[in-house]
This record gives structure tokens, C-alpha cells and sequence, in this order.
DNA sequence: ACCCAGGGTCATA
DNA sequence: TATGACCATGGG
């Protein structure tokens, strides 16, 4: 006999993951231009280390469009390297600024349809899917649902997805399941990260899970 | 010593 | 369309 797995809500996992953690406050950073490096710098790669890349551009006073374009690439290079793949992401912070300055800087982008502006945003070289997303929702405060690798993990799990289904598949199941709302997106995708690295993968079994009465591996 | 991180691009079949 | 290689540091 295989014991039967109810299939929550998305909405019910949102209420038990922040019951569980609470509020994140996403995204760590000081402004919207800080968010936008922060989620090029963090493709695949640890916060903690894109922590200290960003900390570096601040300190070299480079956290501006402009002065990242005008740096060199050694130089940049040298000061993303704690992030990692430091040789493509100076060349990708690069494109995405030189992007961001034609596009007539930040203040401009305020007043661009969230559709297009993330086709645009697809189009720059280094800026796939999750990034763009990152940027629309965390930086310009657009209803854009986020999916990485933890969501793919955690709602398998959870029998709510097969797991390998295209990007758009997923955004747009997210999006329309649980409507247009800027602020829940934002706590959403925070609070999968958190227990994506907290529990889901660390502990496969999930004995203290907040999800497990859902979760069909550890129902197994 | 090994595994993997808040991905994306490119070459190959 | 669909895999696989590659990028590179730092923490567990």
C-alpha cells in the first residue's frame, strides 16, 4: 500500500512556510541598482560570496552603472572574484549596464510595460530567465513569480509539478495561481530559498519539515 | 577530498 | 529538443 499524499494549495504552502520562518525581507540591498548587480553576481553562486563582490564595488566606489562600464576588465574582475566565474559576470555586469544606460538609466525603466521590459531584459547577453525575474520583481517592484532549482525541488516534492517543465510553464502556473500580488511573489521565492538550503536538501527525509505532511518523500 | 551554491551560454547530436 | 561542458570561489 502507498499511503496517498494530499496536494496543497500554493497558497497553503506560502501560509506554512511563513508560519515556519517568518517574514525575509527581500531583497538584501540598498538600493534597486545594488539588487539588479546582486542578481547577476549570485547566477549559481553562494550569497555569502556575492556579499563581498558587492562589498568590494562599494568600497572602489564602482556601484554605478557608469563606473562599471569605464572599468577595466582586470580591474572589475578583480573585484568580483570572491563571486565566482568572475570573467563571465564582469563581462555580464558589463552588458547589463551598458543595457540599463541605453535604456535611459534606472528612472527610465519605471515607466516600461513589465512584458516587454523583461523581453528586453532576456535579450542582454547573461540575463536568462531567473535573472531577468529577479530583477522585474526584487528591483522594479513587478508581479513577476521567481523560479529556481529549489522551487523545481521543493514542488515536486510535493507532487504539485513533474519538476522538469519549462520556465514559462511554471511562472505562469505560479502567477496564475496565486494572482497578481507584488508583495506575496516577493515573500514567496524568499522563503523558498530559505527552506530550500535550510531543510529540503540537507535533510531529504524531511523529519522536521513544516511541508511533510504534504511531502511525499518523506510520506514514503 | 567531495559537493554545491539564490544560472546561463555554447557546442554537439 | 535535449543533454553535457564550462565557468570559479568559498563554505559545509
Amino acid at each position: 500500500m502507498v499511503a496517498v499524499v494530499p496536494k496543497p494549495t500554493l497558497q497553503t504552502v506560502f501560509e506554512l512556510l511563513f508560519q515556519a520562518y517568518g517574514p525575509q525581507n527581500w531583497w538584501p540591498g540598498d538600493s534597486p541598482f545594488e539588487i539588479m548587480v546582486g542578481a547577476v553576481l549570485t547566477q549559481n553562486t553562494s550569497w555569502t560570496n556575492v556579499e563581498k563582490a558587492i562589498g568590494n564595488l562599494k568600497q572602489a566606489r564602482l556601484l554605478t552603472p557608469q563606473k562599471i562600464i569605464a572599468s577595466h576588465h582586470k580591474s572589475l574582475a578583480t573585484h568580483l572574484k570572491p563571486s565566482g566565474y568572475f570573467n563571465i559576470k564582469t563581462k555580464r555586469l558589463k552588458s547589463f549596464c551598458q543595457w540599463l544606460l541605453n535604456q535611459g538609466g534606472e528612472m527610465a525603466l519605471a515607466r516600461r510595460e513589465t512584458e516587454k521590459l523583461r523581453i528586453e531584459l532576456l535579450s542582454v547577453h547573461g540575463i536568462g530567465p531567473e535573472t531577468a525575474d529577479d530583477i522585474l520583481l526584487y528591483a522594479l517592484d513587478r508581479p513577476v513569480f521567481v523560479i529556481d532549482a529549489y522551487t523545481r525541488r521543493i514542488f515536486q516534492r510535493l507532487g504539485l509539478i513533474g519538476g522538469d517543465e519549462p520556465y514559462e510553464q511554471l511562472r505562469k502556473m505560479f502567477e496564475q495561481g496565486l494572482g497578481t500580488d507584488i508583495a506575496l511573489f516577493n515573500e514567496y521565492h524568499a522563503l523558498i530559498v530559505l527552506h530550500g538550503k535550510d531543510i529540503c536538501r540537507k535533510q531529504p527525509r524531511c523529519e522536521q519539515c513544516c511541508l511533510q505532511s504534504f511531502c511525499s518523500v518523506s510520506a514514503a
